[in-house]
RNA sequence: GCGGAUAUGGCGGAAUCGGCAGACGCGCUAGAUUCAGGUUCUAGUCGGGGCAACUCGGUGGAGGUUCAAGUCCUCUUAUCCGCACCA
């Protein structure tokens, strides 16, 4: 036997695979297809992370097993290189971001290819391809050809000192990130897409996918959606205020009400001079204008707020004058951005009254609202609210919406929480926005024919210190003519966010060279859905839910064929540091893959990701337990020097072997990836014990290991001479007779407790298990002098005797 | 504050339906192999008691349901993740 050298039989491998386009997805098979989907990277500049492989070792597990299954596998991958990091790298190294995109991905490349994943390399895509991005600027204009992308003004972070637009990531602690200065709101005019609208049919086409339950929770708690009511008070100064509420019933108790800081009608109060303490009022909106988002959120914080003076609201069910208060717990996004004060059943309006010693009245009973508020729905009956008194909060909402209906000051109104998708950046390194804004024709779309919009080429690509995209310095691109009529014209400078390129990249796969459509309807109609996609928790409200909506677009226009993009969606947990903690270079607890590689090989590698815990939480990597993969893969090659003449399953192995493919079939299912690895060793203990294996034998455990572990089980199969390729032999069945046994032994307890042990046969019906329980001597010095209770059979499982002494 | 999760030996974790808690691996201990280190092999390894057979206790905490609870129910504590105070 020749020593195990992981270095060259990896290469070796992965060259050959590569040669005989082993991996390669035919779009014109007659094989079941199976679409096996993992996020694509985002190639950084720091290399891949060791949490990279756990999703895609994963997945590439389920794909090399379903091509050994015989499906027609696709298995894709590419980039998704579009992004912050790149262009804040390009200006500060004054190297272009194409030649930073083109680097990194190079190197992510060599990284992934020396992991052995069978990605089919012949459909790699990127983002930043203008042959890709044609197609994003493609699907915008649908999108705004439907009215479904328009324009708004929208506050962005604006950095005071480095004069630009920020990223909410890049906003720490409301300070800029980069220069610790003060960062403000500023108000801009943004492209928005209305995701909106399609609110009710993202929650309820969740129904109709196989995704992990968190998934959907998450993403329906996120779209939010609450039915209520909007209720209009009146007010002393002719304008009416209409209010949202989820609690139309609690009207009665309504002592004050609340406007955003922004609340539109303000400004015109001011102008009009009904407010009597503009100051004031001005000051507050100025420190709320100056808090960021998550200042403002900032929920352990004592509630502000400013009455606006001379400015009351009547409350529509009894007449009463009600103060009106401006506050920042008010957000002007959500509903109307005004809300009516109930402080005894909802604790905000509770904590805010009690601040500005407002009235609590009492319209529930059930609490006692001057210690706290009473929220129960359950259980609370109405008080205090005259028509609806005596009723049950669940008859007074419905109650009433009717009455306000009727009298003509509300409606009911179903609101979601989800807001319209900012689709504008002010930065160079993003798919341009392909719009040309005409001073006769308005906003006009750039013509399909001249698709890719491409971005130029430029040396600076350094923010503007007017908060412009850097494309609206270059004269060139800027100046073109109207489409329409011909007149000169201004292009949008603003280019699309990171996400525009990743909602529908999936579908480039199936056809990515197509140069006249995204992708072929063939190519759709087989490929599509996905039918596995996995990925990290991290993107489930943003990119799952954002190619959710432009996949729903895309099928209502007629371009793909299914409703849904991905037909089951799982979820991996993060790889921390070996501390516990999250990988992070401030914290020096990365670990570098290319290292792992080097010192254990690609194989182990691979089988420590999948070893290192359950797939679905998060667990800390550890250097030493990387040895136990090693040492596994080392025995596994070691066979060799054990393998007997014995033709067929070795007969004291057969029912291991049996009992193992089945676990390894049915755990990869079930991304149970660690107790597959486990009962491969247990194998692998009993093959030690037995003391030699037949060709069989070791051919079986091969194939079932060779997804996880490709390279060696590859050589391996070669060494023994099967035939052709591992990575597409058969995967190896098992027959159910064969993974049970014929005698099992049953555990005997008295009163609950484990006293004997019995060994009977595998079918014994529950007489016989009872009869062999009394008959054994331990249990029976037990039972002995006692009074039988009851006796519990469970066939295959246990006796249990309760007995009284 | 809201939403979502998690909690099992020294460590990572295992345990279809409520049915033998701790599979598998790491680490550790002892022994063998080796010039030595590493490697490899053998045995042991949840805690208390016992030479042992065995026995008692044990799945963050407190209750409960049950013949039987890591698993179900109620309350609670800690930790992690997300967040747009969602009215």
């Amino acid at each position: 036997m020749i020593p195990y050298d992981y270095k060259n039989i990896d290469k070796k491998w992965q060259d050959k695979w590569e040669e005989a386009g082993v991996f390669h997805a035919s779009n014109d098979s007659d094989k079941e297809k199976f679409f096996a989907l993992v996020e694509f990277p985002y190639p950084s500049g720091q290399g891949l992370h060791v949490g990279h492989p756990r999703s895609y070792t994963a997945l590439d597990i389920i794909a090399r097993k379903r091509r050994m299954q015989g499906f027609n596998v696709l298995y894709p991958m590419g980039w998704d290189a579009f992004g912050l990091p790149t262009e804040n790298f390009a200006i500060k190294n004054h190297i272009h971001p194409e030649v930073v995109t083109k680097n990194n991905i190079a190197h992510f490349k060599a990284q992934l290819q020396a992991l052995g994943f069978s990605f089919d390399w012949s459909r790699e895509i990127n983002t930043t391809d203008p042959e890709y991005y044609k197609w994003t600027q493609w699907i915008f204009l649908q999108l705004f050809k439907k009215g479904l992308a328009y324009k708004k003004e929208m506050s962005v972070n604006w950095c005071t000192s480095c004069k630009c637009v920020l990223a909410n990531e890049e906003v720490v602690n409301g300070v800029c990130e980069r220069c610790g200065s003060e960062v403000v709101h500023k108000v801009k005019s943004q492209w928005m897409l209305k995701i909106t609208e399609y609110a009710q049919r993202l929650i309820d086409d969740l129904d109709e996918v196989d995704y992990i339950e968190r998934v959907k929770t998450q993403q329906k708690n996120w779209i939010g959606r609450s039915t209520g009511a909007l209720v209009t008070f009146k007010t002393n100064v002719n304008h009416d205020v209409t209010v949202y509420t989820t609690r139309p019933d609690t009207l009665f108790g309504a002592t004050y009400m609340v406007l955003s800081p922004e609340y539109a009608q303000i400004e015109e109060w001011k102008k009009e001079g009904l407010i009597g303490n503009v100051a004031e009022v001005e000051a507050y909106q100025a420190e709320a204008a100056r808090k960021s988002d998550f200042e403002r959120t900032e929920m352990a914080k004592d509630k502000t707020g400013v009455k606006l003076d001379g400015v009351r609201a009547i409350n529509p069910v009894n007449g009463e004058e009600i103060p009106v208060f401006i506050s920042d717990y008010v957000l002007v996004s959500y509903g109307t951005g005004a809300v009516m004060g109930v402080p005894a059943h909802d604790s905000r309006d509770w904590e805010f009254a009690k601040k500005f010693d407002l009235p609590i009245i009492e319209v529930v009973a059930g609490g006692n609202v001057q210690e706290a508020a009473f929220t129960d729905v359950e259980t609370g009956v109405m008080v205090n609210s005259g028509f609806m008194t005596g009723m049950s909060v669940e008859d007074a909402k419905e109650a009433i919406k009717d009455y306000m209906t009727e009298q003509g000051f509300g409606e009911r109104k179903v609101n979601y929480k989800l807001r319209d998708w900012v689709f504008s950046r002010q930065r160079y390194w993003g798919e341009p926005i392909p719009i040309v804004h005409c001073e006769h024709c308005g906003y006009v779309p750039v013509p399909e024919s001249e698709l890719p919009l491409k971005l130029p080429m430029v040396d600076s690509y350094e923010p503007t210190d007017n908060g412009e995209s850097p494309l609206a310095t270059i004269d060139s691109f800027v100046n073109t003519t109207c489409p329409v009529c011909g007149a000169p014209a201004k292009r949008e400078t603003d280019t699309m966010p990171q996400w525009a390129g990743s909602s529908w990249y999936f579908l480039r796969y199936a056809d990515p060279h197509n140069s006249e459509a995204l992708a072929s309807k063939e190519a759709l109609n087989y490929w599509t859905p996905v039918d596995w996609y996995n990925g990290g928790m991290e993107h489930t409200t943003l990119h799952l839910l954002y190619s959710r909506f432009w996949h729903k677009f895309l099928y209502d226009i007629g371009v793909v064929p299914t409703k849904e993009p991905y037909a089951r969606r799982t979820s991996h947990g993060m790889i921390l540091g070996e501390n516990g903690e999250k990988m992070s270079k401030s914290r020096g607890n990365v670990v570098n893959p290319d290292e792992v590689i080097e010192q254990y090989g690609a194989d182990t590698m691979r089988l420590y990701e999948m070893f290192i815990g359950d797939f679905e939480k998060s667990a800390p990597w550890s250097t030493s337990s990387i040895k136990g993969c090693k040492r596994f893969v080392d025995r596994v090659w070691g066979l060799q020097d054990m393998v007997n003449d014995v033709d067929g399953y070795s007969p004291v192995l057969v029912k291991q072997i049996h009992r193992t493919i089945k676990k390894v079939t049915e755990d990869i299912e079930g991304m149970k990836f660690n107790t597959a690895i486990a009962a491969m060793m247990a194998l692998l203990n009993d093959i030690d014990k037995a003391g030699s294996l037949s060709k069989a034998d070791y051919m079986t455990l091969i194939r079932l290991l060779s997804p996880f572990a490709p390279h060696v089980t590859e050589e391996l199969w070669q060494v023994l001479g099967g035939e052709g390729f591992c990575s597409v032999a058969d995967w190896p069945t098992y027959d159910e007779a064969m993974c049970v046994d014929n005698e099992i032994e049953v555990v005997v307890q008295v009163n609950g407790k484990v006293r004997s042990r019995v060994v009977v046969t595998a079918d014994a019906d529950k007489d016989t298990l009872l009869a062999a329980a009394k008959a054994d001597e331990k249990s029976a010095a037990e039972l002995d002098g006692a009074t039988i209770v009851k006796e519990i059979v469970v066939p295959g499982k246990l006796v249990n005797i309760v007995v009284r002494k």
